[in-house]
Order: C-alpha cells, then structure tokens, then sequence
DNA sequence: CATGGCGGTTTCCTTGAGGTAACCTACTGA
DNA sequence: TCAGTAGGTTACCTCAAGGAAACCGCCATG
C-alpha cells in the first residue's frame, strides 16, 4: 500500500529525495565546502566563491541554514559582521563532500577524454 | 598570475567545477545510484525513477554516458533493447553516491526538525 | 562630499530547464 | 484494426531560477 519499511530514494514521496535535491545543488555544495575551511563573512564567500551573485548567496545560505547544516552569528560590530559556519550535523557530511571534489580533482582528466571521445564518435555517426 | 599547482574549485575556470555542477544535478545522482543496482533498460529506469520525464531521463542518460560514467548497449532484438550499465570510471564513484544516499535516510529527520525550528524562530521575528 | 564596505532585500527581466505531447520505426497480441 | 511495447527525437510552451542593479542603514576613509 505504498508503505515501505525502508525509504525508497527513487520514490516521489520518499522524503530522502528532498535532501538529494537540496544537496545536489553546485552552490549549496561549493559553499559547505568552503566553510569547512573555517567560519567565513558573507562578502569573503562572495569574493572566494566565484561566479556566484549576491542574491544567490544569500538564498542559499539560508537554505543552508534552514537545513540545519550552517548556522549564522551576527556580532553588534559596526558594520554589523555575520559570520557562517558549519554546524555538526553539517560536520558529519565533510568526508563525504571532501570525497566528492577530490573526486572530481582525480578524474577530470579521464572524464574530458571521455568527452573528447564521445563527441568524435558522434561526429562520425 | 591566475596560474595554480593545485586546481582551485572556487576559481570560476576551474574544470572541477564543471564536474560538479554536473555531479550535482538530482537526476544524475539518482540514476547513477540506480544503476550501481545493476544494468537497467530505459524504460525500466523510467518506471523506477518516479517523476523524471521521458524527456530530460534520455537527456541525462547522454550527459553520463558523454562524461564517460554509463555506457550504453543496444541489442538487435525487436523490438530494440537498449541496457545501461555504470563503467569502471563510474564505479568509483560508487562509494560517494551510495554515503550521500545513505546520508540523506540518516539524517532525513534531523533536517526536518532543523527546517521547524528555523521556521518558527521566522514566525516569532 | 562621495565613495566604499558591510549584509542584506527587492524589483525587474531574461533565458533556459523541463513538462507535455506528438511523432518515428518495427513488431506483437487481442 | 487498434492498442501497446521499445527507445527515442522534436516542437511548443510555461514557469521559475538566477543575473543585474538599485536601495537600505550606518560608518570610515580619501
């Protein structure tokens, strides 16, 4: 009846899909990346984090934050300073963000082959 | 001078982050996790993977399999059998994709607490 | 005096992702 | 004969993500 004991990714419903598509986000996963590297200012994000607008940065820290996997620290200087940073929960995902763009550092090469490869077959057919 | 011994994935030219932006898209996190389940036909993967359309699985099927991580098998039968299958390159990649899935059912409901209480922290401001 | 930095929000506009649906060949079963 | 299966491609349209830019308060610096 649609009842499963074990969550079922490929489910529209299952819940699990919600994290997916928030994890499987470039930006969401770039910035848990950099803030692993330490507590950071919003405009040093903007400045490290190329490509990024302001307004993009800002929803997604606060996706972020709303997830639980960053949390946000006003301090009453002048002008106001925000710094983010990881929060446990956030912690607990590193190794497996570390993995995924040392991953993509170790094969870029065999995946641009692959690319090369795939559009001369193409061309050919 | 712009020149960097190791990649920097924050740098807008870096080649990593093509590889992430690709990585990070739902449909390809799903359908590669499915396929770490086994060789699967299209149409099969179409009933399985609930919500993504005709459309945009052939679309992401040719993205994989151009970045070399799925190749694709026709069989002569008739009608036409096509297979889908994860590569060698693919497979390691399968550790990754099996800890972030594996992730996701972990924490599902600490999330959705976290999401809660943001939420009713908003209410009050 | 005005520019810039800080940390945003808001408005406007564009473009591209993705949904729907039709069409394709070729065959099978009712 | 009509429908269904298999594995797609194509055309069309819509909606929402995201870029650009202005604006906010408040202060320091040139």
């Amino acid at each position: 009846m649609g009842f499963h004991q074990i969550p079922n990714v490929f489910d529209l419903n299952c819940p699990t899909r919600m994290v997916l598509d928030r994890l499987a986000d470039k930006w969401a996963m770039l910035l848990l990346r950099r803030l692993m590297d330490g507590p950071t200012r919003f405009n040093q994000l903007h400045r490290d984090i190329q490509g990024i607008s302001h307004k993009v940065l800002s929803q997604t820290l606060k996706k972020l934050e709303r997830d639980g996997l960053i949390s946000r620290q006003a301090f009453a200087t002048v002008p106001v300073t925000v710094e983010y940073r990881v929060t446990p929960l956030g912690e607990t995902l590193s190794g497996t963000v570390a993995q995924i763009s040392q991953w993509a550092e170790s094969n870029i090469t065999e995946i641009l082959q692959a690319q090369d490869a795939y559009d001369t077959r193409a061309d050919i057919l």
